[in-house]
DNA sequence: ATACGTGCAAATACTTTGCACGTCA
DNA sequence: TGACGTGCAAAGTATTTGCACGTAT
């Protein structure tokens, strides 16, 4: 799709299969794959596709900008999303679902908090099971 | 300290040094130490202590429950302050910092959320820079 | 006494890097 | 064309595991 190529060229980066693929999956899925999920992903549709790709390109779009790294179980998973949001940890299966900051009857939060740790922003991260974990166990 | 031999008695397991030493060092260190971290800063006092030990205590202290997990930069982090708050993650160290729910104007969190996400619990997690990493830079 | 815990070293898992080749601009 | 991106394989980290020995209960 055009749009992320367009994406891509804003960022600075060059425009290529993978790119756009991994571009396309993040915005499509919002439970935050890491990277090896992101490769099994997509390797149907991209056999020559390799996990060293997934992570250099992850990589890259984190020095973009063009994604946040999330606070996670230890793997690589980054949120596509930049506008303010909130977030679901699945307790089960390590899932980062987005979640609207509007289900949260909202408040505001502190700028400075004890020990002298300066804030520069925040949100909500609910501990969740998630349906697929839910109908599993 | 007596107190925490209790602690680890009614969590099922036995009181050794290695373990009342990394509880320790949980209880007085609330930036969350990581197993490196931990390893390090209790070296002095036990010079036999391995890396090793520290990961096996530390899934044993998650396994009993005695600690969570904590979300994070990737490494084994974990949270030995059970009771409801808040968590402030350092952009420069990564760092985690407990912080009191009091310091959020609360709020009320839904049940359930799109996509059959259900609610177990929730908090606020703050961006923020440390006083250390602010002095530094 | 005996199951549980420890320390060492080896094994794994996850992520990064070096390099030669291909390709976007 | 030339800088940037890709894929492969090798190198690094972080974490886990196997085993023999020690110790809490």
């Amino acid at each position: 799709m055009e749009r992320r190529a367009e994406r891509l060229r804003e960022a600075g980066l060059r425009v290529t299969a993978p790119r756009l693929a991994i571009l396309g999956a993040l915005e499509a899925d919002r439970s935050h794959p890491n990277a090896e999920q992101l490769y099994a992903a997509l390797r149907d549709g991209h056999p020559s596709l390799s996990l060293s790709t997934v992570y250099k390109t992850l990589e890259a779009f984190l020095r973009a900008g063009l994604v946040r790294r999330v606070a996670t179980d230890g793997s690589l998973r980054v949120d596509g999303v930049l506008k303010e949001h909130d977030h679901a940890y699945c307790r089960a299966c390590a899932r980062v679902f987005d979640v609207d900051r509007r289900h949260f009857e909202s408040a505001e939060a502190p700028v400075r908090l004890p020990q002298g740790l300066a804030v520069q922003g925040f949100r909500i991260e609910y501990d969740v099971v998630c349906a697929t974990c839910r109908s599993t166990s």
